[in-house]
RNA sequence: GGGCGCGUAGCCUAGCCUGGAUAGGGCACCGGGUUCCUAACCCGGCGGUCGAGGGUUCAAAUCCCUCCGCGCCCGCCA
């Protein structure tokens, strides 16, 4: 036994490991002493495998430092373990194939776990402080008509990434950007501006027939559109009124339909929305930015920015031949030849707002937005301010039959009908299973299935991954699903019910906590913290999801392997084990935005 | 043509940032498991050498180069 190890872990961690790392660091580091090797303890933390390996909880490869000991590797190895000096919190030190592995003391690794797990309660896995703020914006979808399952990645990423910076201690404000001013919006007001019979002939077709008196806001404002956007292609007259209220509308001249129509879109969408869990704490209009003149500010200061130049047709661009876009096209343009502003112009004034309130910025964009993101750079490099949102790019969500996602062209997967289809197949699951239930229970439960599939179905992979929309993968609710994960924290929860303990505090005795199954469960459980650090960090939103299905995973086996409330002088041990479970499959789902149920 | 992303078993997917020990999961398929805490579960089996080629390295799914395939973008649209 030599001095105790410095402690490095600082006294707020809530990061189980923290009670070892520090210790297996400053062991490795003694142990490579006596062989002759001084590392820098942050160059040794660096080549650490925290995820452990096949041989124990933390390894250590000793390949580059075998060369200069003229050793072979598992010869250095070896030497290393031999000379680790024995610790509390280790259990053992192994030298196998080059790695040096260190095993930590079962008992204190479930002690600490369980307790941080049952002491911090919701707050398990998050991390404390408050950072400096930061704003997510995502969705924004220009309000026109229905979510598609496509658009809807954006809004599942985005929320999902604000509960995750939120848990890992940033103060976080989400955001949606209304964009009324574009050609979208005015077709929308363009045609329902018009009397019903002075309806362009091929627009009223498509809409005839059509329409329910129960037709969500969306749908039912939003119908023409497809119809809309297909006859002004053909019809330039008609193109011709649409770009005069464009033109209206930018001078602030709307007409008074123009904001209730995309009031009144939106709305439909965000009742979508909130079945998912998804809601935003602020929105904002485009068109704010113009009338409060913050647009004219950014405009002035452009045409002086380093870079300006005037095109011969009078309008303004920003040479750009300097920054990261594509060489053919090196002008940003930023004001038309008619001197009013563009999309990406007005971008700049809300992102200097939002600059100016924020620390830092988030933007969600599918992968069609990344030349803006880039050109929206090299403008707010030109106008002085020298942070950047950082962006999360999404891929798209294809049909089968190959291409984007159009609610024009038909091909569009409507968020709504599919939740409709996941609520009344669920539905046919819980009756299936729990016929005792009373209707509305029945009912409930079926929602929270229905939209946790979906959710969890969406968010489940890389947003850099393509993703082929399937019926029968987005509806699945087994294996790597939500309502498998819905399913485990209402296992647990069932157990704890059944044994009247489902409220703590839940004593225990890390000591009789011996089998494979609880251990294995217990180092899941202690992940927590890294993964949502992690998940932070990198904006793999989709982490969470695989941390939620391994969790899950590891409750069953143990579930089967073990009993709980039958068990004898282990009951109440295992009892906080299952507590500890559920807390921390709680904590994965509200970090997935999939509801929680006690019983299904 | 240029830019960005993707390419892992029949299908879907993790790992790629920070190179390291038999590449984790799921679906499908085959065989088992319910007098017992919720079978939306569990156990076993089957199946991949990570698009192709080259390079760097003691070590490459991971880093570099070339090529192939798929998607998107390259507007005084948003």
């Amino acid at each position: 036994m030599v001095e105790a190890a410095p402690s490095v872990s600082s006294p707020a961690s809530h990061d189980p490991w923290d009670s070892f790392v520090p210790g297996i660091v400053y062991g490795l580091l003694r142990a490579l002493a006596v062989n002759g090797f001084s590392i820098a303890p942050q160059d040794l933390v660096r080549q650490l495998d925290l995820d452990g390996g096949p041989e124990g909880d933390v390894a250590y490869p000793v390949f580059r430092l075998a060369p200069m000991a003229k050793l072979p590797a598992e010869e250095l190895a070896t030497r290393v373990a031999e000379k680790f000096p024995s610790s509390p919190t280790v259990k053992s030190v192994r030298a196998k194939g080059g790695y040096v592995n260190v095993t930590v003391d079962p008992a204190r690794l479930i002690e600490v776990t369980l307790t941080l797990a049952l002491t911090r309660g919701p707050r398990y896995g998050h991390a404390d402080g408050d950072g400096p703020p930061v704003c997510v914006e995502h969705t924004s979808a220009n309000p026109t008509g229905p979510f598609h399952i496509g658009r809807v990645r954006n809004a599942i990423i985005g929320d999902t990434l604000a509960r995750i910076r939120r848990a890992a201690g940033q103060p976080v404000t989400t955001q949606y950007y209304i964009d009324d001013m574009g050609r979208q919006a005015a077709m929308i007001t363009w045609i329902w501006s018009k009397p019903r019979d002075a309806w362009p002939e091929p627009i009223r077709a498509a809409v005839d027939g059509e329409e329910r008196p129960d037709d969500k806001p969306d749908l039912r404002w939003g119908r023409p559109y497809p119809a809309v956007s297909a006859y002004l292609k053909e019809h330039p007259d008609a193109r011709e009124e649409v770009a005069k209220l464009v033109h209206q509308i930018e001078r602030g001249d709307a007409p008074p339909r123009h904001r209730e129509l995309a009031q009144a879109i939106l709305d439909g969408m965000l009742a979508s929305l909130a079945r998912l869990g998804i809601g935003f704490d602020e929105f904002v209009w485009e068109s704010g930015f113009v009338r409060d003149g913050s647009v004219d500010k950014v405009l002035e200061r452009l045409r002086k920015a380093p870079h300006a130049v005037a095109e011969s047709n009078g309008a303004w661009a920003i040479d750009a031949s300097g920054y990261d876009l594509p060489k053919d096209s090196a002008n940003v343009i930023f004001q038309r030849a008619d001197g009013t502003s563009l999309y990406v112009t007005r971008d700049v004034a809300y992102h200097l707002a939002k600059f100016a309130r924020f620390a830092s910025l988030v933007d969600v964009l599918g992968q069609d937005h990344q030349l803006h993101a880039r050109s929206l750079n090299a403008l707010l490099q030109e106008v002085g301010e020298p942070r950047r949102p950082t962006y999360v790019i999404y891929q798209d969500i294809t049909i089968p039959e190959g291409g984007r996602m159009s609610t024009r062209g038909g091909s569009a997967v409507w968020l709504d009908a599919l939740l409709e289809e996941a609520l009344e197949r669920a539905r046919r699951e819980v009756i299936a299973r729990r016929e005792d239930l009373p209707v509305s229970d029945i009912e409930r439960i079926a929602e929270a299935v229905a939209t946790g599939a979906v959710r969890y179905h969406i968010v489940r992979v890389a947003p850099e991954k393509p993703v082929v929309f399937r019926w029968e993968d987005a509806l699945s609710f087994e294996g790597r699903s939500g309502p498998f994960v819905q399913y485990s924290y209402a296992r647990a929860s069932s157990v704890l019910r059944k044994g009247e303990v489902d409220s703590g505090p839940f004593p225990f005795d890390a000591g009789r906590l011996t089998d494979p199954e609880e251990l294995g469960l217990v180092r899941v459980i202690a992940r927590m913290p890294r993964v949502v650090a992690y998940s932070a960090r990198t904006s793999h939103v989709h982490a969470i999801a695989g941390y939620a299905h391994d969790v899950a995973d590891r409750f069953n086996r143990f579930y089967h392997a073990v009993p709980v409330l039958r068990s004898g002088a282990e009951r109440e041990s295992r009892v906080a084990l299952v507590a500890a479970t559920r807390q921390t499959l709680g904590n994965s789902l509200d970090l997935l935005g999939v509801a929680r149920l006690e019983t299904m």
